[in-house]
Parts: C-alpha cells; structure tokens; sequence
DNA sequence: TCATGTGAAGCTATTCACAGCA
DNA sequence: TGCTGTGAATAGCTTCACATGA
C-alpha cells in the first residue's frame, strides 16, 4: 500500500499513455523511450518518467521502456486486470453508439446492463444485451453487482438517475448529461459535456482568445 | 486588448459556469453569489470570483452577480455571440446523436456540413443538412467558411482526416476517435476518449485508488 | 451587513539537471 | 553513450484574508 496518494491529473494521464503503448504494442514496437513517447503525446518526457516513477521503477537505463511490460503495469494500476461491469442508461443514439463500441472492442469492459424509461426500447439489442425499462435498475444492478455506470439521459433526468443509481450502490459514473448533477461523498462522478469543449474551442477562434497562442 | 493571457485551464471553466447560469436564467433566478454557485458546481467561491475578475467587474457587492448579464458576459468573451458553424466528419451513430442534439438545442452552434466515407449515407439527413462526400471536404468547408469541426471516424481514419480539416482551413477541432493526432501549431485539438474517462474511473474503483478519498 | 475584487500566501504541478546504471 | 529516476528549482494554480463599496 502506497502512503501518500496520487493526484487526480496523474491517475488522468495514465490512460493516455496506455492508448499509446497500446498502439505501439499492437505496431510490434518493442521499447519506446521517455522521450519518443512524450514526442507522440506532446508531454515533456520527465513528466512521463515522473507519472510513472510514482507507481515503480519500470524502466531499463539506456534503453527506455519495454512497451509490452509497461503497458501490462499501467493496466494492472487501473484495474483492469479483469473487465469491469458496466450498466448504460439511456439507450438512445449515443447510449446505443458508447454499448455497441465497448461492445466491439471487448477490451477492459463489458456492458452488464442497459436501462431506457421508452417502452417502445425495452427488449432492444444494444450493446449486445437486451434494454430493460429503468424500474428494475436497482434489481438488476445489485444482482450483477455493477459498480459502474454510463448516463446519457436528457440533462431533466440526470439528477434522478445518477441518484437511482448512486442508490442501487453504483460508485464510479460518468455522465454526458449537459447538466450539473450533485452526488455524495464516496462516489466519483465526472462529466462529458461535448457542447463546453465545443464554447472552449470557441473561445480561441472567435472569442477573447482568438489572437493567443 | 488585454495583454496577459489567460490560462486554459480558466477557459474551460468558463462553460461550466455558463451552463449553471443559463439554468438559473431559466429558472428566474436573478442573482447569484459566487458561494451559492460554487455550491452547486463544487468549485470554492474565491475560484469564480478570481476567474470572473480576469475579464472585468462583473458583480455588486453585497448582492453577487445579475445572472442574465453575467451569463451575457461570459458568451461574449466565448465569442458565442452569433451561431457557429461546425462540420462533422463521421456520420455514425455517435455523429448522428452530437448533430442532432445541436440542430434541436439551437445555441451556438450549427452544423454546416456532415461528411461521411460511405457512399450508403452520402443524402442522408443528418443534423438538418444532406451528408456530403468526404471528398467534397475542403471544397464545402472553405465554400461555407467552416472553422469548427467534430471528428467521429474510426480511430484508423482519424490522422487523415483531421489532415484534410487542417488543410481545408480549420483552425479547431474536437475528435472523439480514441487515437492520438497530431496537429500542426495554430490548430488548436481537443479530444474526447470516454474509454479513458471509464479507465481513470477504475483506479478508483478496483485500482491502485481503490481505498483513497 | 454582505459579497466582490485582489494582493499575498500556500500549495500543487511541471521542468530542470544530474547521479547512476546498462 | 543513452536513458532512467529523482531531488531541487521553477512555474502555475488555488485559497486566504481583507479593504472596499453597496
């Protein structure tokens, strides 16, 4: 057990660098340095060396590290030595787009379960499991024992959802509703708003930051 | 002018306050404080008062800010003013629900063109305009003056593609293809990878980070 | 009194620079 | 030589604390 803990914008970068080893990995690339991978991220390498020197030392002196081995550590930092249940509700295009994509990569995680409150969607296929209406939400999510959860209702009902699921005992979530939603202490939840990466952008282009680089 | 430049890390706040605000506008709430809006987004009061105080005086003392104007403010320095025209490349299911969620929500933005590889959707409506060929990219994007594009193709697409936009004239981009791209600088790219979002949310959960708060 | 705007303090994150090892 | 891991230095961000004004 570590004594001190790792910053959040740490444990966020981990991903970035499993993305690209994994890539590297799939390339039949056999080490890559600090350097070459900060290169193909446009982080600077003693950063990398730095993120990953919290967790061990996984790296050879004079050579880098080894692609294969230093993607298996990052995965088995976050867990994902084995897939991870996980319930989508909202069976929408883009609950239907995330299922079918996780579904199809069959990598990491494996959707356990997905809600709609539409009868007309009950019994669909979507992620390669069958739509159940939102009133067996707390049933089916504790019989699976799904600790994870994908919410891409409309902004209206996301309080209520993440509250259903935060009931049912779900403790990760991530949520695309464009909306603020408040959960309690002991459930991580974090946001995609695609329309405020969309105002950001906005900001260099036509707003203040136009002239900036 | 201003001649400091202000953080992006600021900048992506900014959205997170506007969509609070246009809520509250909604709702008829005429003031705010920078304690109660903190309240609802998590963030500490004196955060939002410096990141405000970065573009003028906004609020009154004793009584906080006037949200109508406040929100009016904060578009104006996003320089959302006037609608801005996106493209988007991919007209998958994932393209489909981002451009019909901005065709129905009508704020900021508005698809000027979707593009798509396969000749199966080329007239398909899709975010009230016909899919065009992506062959007809750049000659659609400077036609239209397009300087905003969402990127939704594979992640074996997704190089090329942003290559076309850059070279169409495009100067922002947000890809949620799960692939790192480069750019060349002036360009300014935004990614969205939900599988490292549920990645970073599995430390958490049966990770490294499993037992932290 | 209440709540802003802001200099100063405190804290966190990034980058440098180099010892040490293959 | 080439590259890691790491203490030290720097840079950046957040929070405090309070003068000021309504």
């Amino acid at each position: 057990m570590r004594k001190y803990k790792i910053s959040e914008i740490v444990v966020k970068r981990l991903p970035l660098y499993l993305r690209c080893l994994t890539y590297l990995d799939k390339m039949g690339v056999p080490t890559i340095s600090s350097h070459e991978l900060g290169h193909k991220l446009g982080i600077k390498p003693s950063q990398i060396r730095k993120d990953l020197a919290y967790f061990g030392e996984f790296g050879k002196q004079g050579i880098g590290y080894d692609v294969s081995y230093l993607r298996g550590e990052i995965r088995h930092i976050l867990g994902l030595t084995e897939h991870i249940k996980v319930a989508v509700v909202g069976a929408g295009k883009l609950g239907q787009a995330l299922s079918d994509y996780i579904l199809l990569k069959r990598e990491d995680f494996d959707i356990a379960a997905v809600f709609d409150r539409d009868p007309a969607k009950i019994g669909m296929e979507v992620g390669g499991v069958k739509v159940s209406p939102i009133e067996n939400l707390k049933e089916i999510i504790q019989e699976k024992e799904i600790q994870m959860a994908i919410v891409t209702v409309p902004a209206n009902a996301a309080q209520k959802v993440v509250n259903l699921l935060v009931d049912a005992g779900v403790r990760g979530i991530l949520s695309f509703a464009p909306i603020a939603v408040t959960v309690p202490e002991g459930v991580r939840f974090y946001n995609v708003d695609f329309t405020m990466e969309l105002q950001s952008l906005a900001y260099y282009l036509t707003g203040q930051g136009k002239n900036e680089y």
